[in-house]
DNA sequence: GCCGTTTTCGGCCCGACTGTTTTCAGTCG
């Protein structure tokens, strides 16, 4: 059965395919839109369909066309609309769509007027001039296509997308010389990075000052800018060395509210803001929320609200609404939103390697950075003998490494100091160490680390073995993905989130930026199970500590809550969730 | 194609920038 990113595949496609041969644009969008709900989907899909069809029209933005189609394509395999339309439209023409500057009314052009077909006879009817007689098609529109496809072409197999925890530095380091420009207020990353998307496709950057030229000038001049695409007055774009795109906008302090909500999204949020605003009788855009105007065309009426973002959303009569929220269908913010995890709220880390195993940091140097962070309790946590690659600890070192965490104690008085492992789920749902070895650690924390391309119901067996463990605390990084690397296990989330809440064991959000497992709509299955949630920074290196951030972040955009998550927990409720978890087994379900 | 505390028909967010035009179309976010 196709999975839902297949499924979002399709209708993207249905819909580049629509767009190029001129299709209503309306039409369009709602594929495009049908596409954005399926990809961030928790449910399955093609479990949905095949359960009942039905179901699908239930949710927004899946109608009767559309939801016939998902329905098509889990029974069949194919949908006949998509194969028309490849029949009709040479595939070829695709490619051109992303190709900066071209958009689907541009390739319709190429193909109607100039019988290209490909990015091939794109650069043959560049080069033979027949694309210059092409109306509209001028000597500089036909340099910037060169450069396009030139840029195109050495990028080679470059990312489009970047992980979360390589972009948010870049934006910092690029606002900290951004702020120290004269007459700069206020700056700050919007955008997919601010929502705390896994991974992203460009920056926005936003800025507010008093001197708009000052700003741009600082902007064009940081280092690692590999091509300038547009400088105005307010935006600014360019290409850094490494293929991701910086987009600036520059504002008046007045306003840095009404662009930091607009430039925050996503679309489908800013949209329902609009709408909201429309039905107030009032109108939304980036420079603030207005009276609507008088006429049908005249100016917008008085200035409503524009400083904050709060601001703004108390006049339209909703609730804030967290980022990391504003996503599908503009997010829920008719409703008061719960009390979501926070950085702030983490007081213990539970997932953490040392010298032992695979880690750069010994105990002492460890226990001293969770102090410095403020956290009560540390559970040192290396790798299982099976780990080989990783130096896992055999039953002999296990027990020497337990005496020695068990000796560092005494030089940490604020710090609870845990020994644990971070134990390896075998291929069959077995565990790497024995019970009784399990039972000398205060922590186990269970991961699955080699056979991480078996079947999903293996998979599913596996993880729900592990679960059941009565000496498991915390299944780690339960898929084992590795983002835009490997897709790991696919197991049936339903069945793992409820199991977990079932036994009040933990499933785990690692903090790595390039885990980020379990990911946010798993997050949102765990809620809705009412299972209990770790979030921790699987610590080898200093650095990792500040990771917390992204696990944080994908947490909250799965609606975790302060209550269901086990790190923030005062420490005597976490040390006696560890003792016996099943005693406090309902933690996780009050919210 | 989707959707409905104005609507089952008639809307569908809104502005900046570019290149080509002399008022606008296309792209992008």
């Amino acid at each position: 059965m196709p999975t839902n990113a297949e499924i979002a595949a399709s209708l993207t496609a249905i819909a580049d395919l629509l767009d190029i041969t001129g299709a209503n644009s309306f039409k369009v969008n709602a594929y495009r839109k049908a596409a954005r709900v399926a990809e961030s989907e928790a449910q399955d899909l093609a479990t949905l369909a095949a359960a009942d069809p039905s179901a699908l029209r239930k949710i927004e933005g899946f109608g009767e066309s559309i939801a016939a189609k998902i329905v098509e394509q889990v029974t069949t395999h194919r949908i006949a609309e998509l194969e028309r339309l490849r029949g009709e439209v040479p595939s070829g023409l695709l490619e051109l769509l992303t190709l900066q500057g071209v958009g689907p009314k541009t390739v319709h052009l190429f193909w109607s007027k100039a019988g290209v077909t490909d990015l091939a006879s794109l650069k043959s009817a560049i080069d033979s001039g027949a694309l210059a007689s092409i109306d509209r098609m001028g000597e500089k529109t036909v340099e910037n296509l060169r450069t396009a496809i030139a840029a195109r072409e050495a990028a080679g197999a470059q990312p489009t997308r970047f992980r979360l925890g390589q972009a948010v530095p870049i934006a910092e380091s690029m606002l900290a010389v951004l702020r120290s420009t004269r007459g700069v207020h206020r700056a700050a990353f919007a955008g997919s990075a601010r929502r705390g998307r896994e991974t992203v496709g460009d920056l926005d950057l936003l800025v507010s000052c008093d001197d708009h030229d000052a700003v741009r000038q600082a902007f064009l001049s940081l280092p690692f800018i590999d091509r300038v695409l547009a400088h105005g007055d307010t935006r600014c774009a360019a290409l850094l060395v490494g293929g991701m795109q910086v987009d600036l906008r520059i504002v008046d302090d007045e306003v840095f509210g009404a662009a930091l909500l607009y430039f925050t999204g996503s679309k489908d949020h800013n949209v329902f803001l609009r709408e909201r605003a429309i039905a107030a009788k009032m109108r939304l855009n980036e420079y603030g929320l207005h009276q609507a105007p008088e006429g049908t065309d005249g100016p917008v009426g008085a200035l409503v609200a524009a400083r904050t973002e709060e601001s703004i959303y108390a006049a339209l009569g909703l609730h804030v609404l967290p980022p990391e929220l504003r996503e599908i269908h503009g997010g829920d913010c008719e409703h008061p939103v719960p009390d979501l995890v926070d950085t702030a709220h983490v007081r213990a880390e539970l997932h953490a390697h040392t010298t032992a195993s695979d880690g750069s940091l010994t105990i002492h140097e460890l226990a001293s950075l969770a102090v410095s962070r403020g956290f009560h309790t540390l559970a040192i946590t290396d790798h299982s003998k099976a780990s080989a690659q990783a130096n896992g600890l055999s039953v002999e070192r296990l027990h020497r490494h337990i005496d020695a965490i068990r000796a560092a104690q005494a030089d940490f008085p604020t710090l609870r100091l845990l020994a644990g492992s971070e134990v390896d789920i075998l291929a069959d749902g077995r565990l790497d160490y024995d019970d009784d070895t399990l039972a000398l650690l205060d922590v186990v924390v269970a991961s699955p680390h080699a056979a991480l391309r078996q079947e999903p119901a293996t998979a599913t067996k596996r993880l729900l073995r592990a679960i059941a463990h009565p000496l498991v605390h915390i299944i780690g990084h339960p898929t084992g993905r590795i983002l835009l690397g490997r897709e790991g296990l696919a197991p049936d989330m339903h069945e793992v989130t409820a199991a977990a809440a079932e036994s009040g064991t933990a499933l785990e959000v690692n903090c790595h930026w390039s885990r980020l497992d379990l990911r946010d709509i798993h997050v949102k299955l765990a809620v809705a199970a009412g299972a209990l949630v770790a979030i921790d920074c699987d610590i080898h290196g200093a650095e990792d500590a500040d990771n917390l951030r992204y696990g944080v972040a994908t947490a909250r955009r799965g609606g975790l809550t302060r209550q269901s998550c086990v790190n923030t927990w005062e420490q005597s409720a976490l040390l006696a969730w560890l003792k016996d978890k099943k005693s406090t087994r309902g933690a996780g379900a009050t919210r």
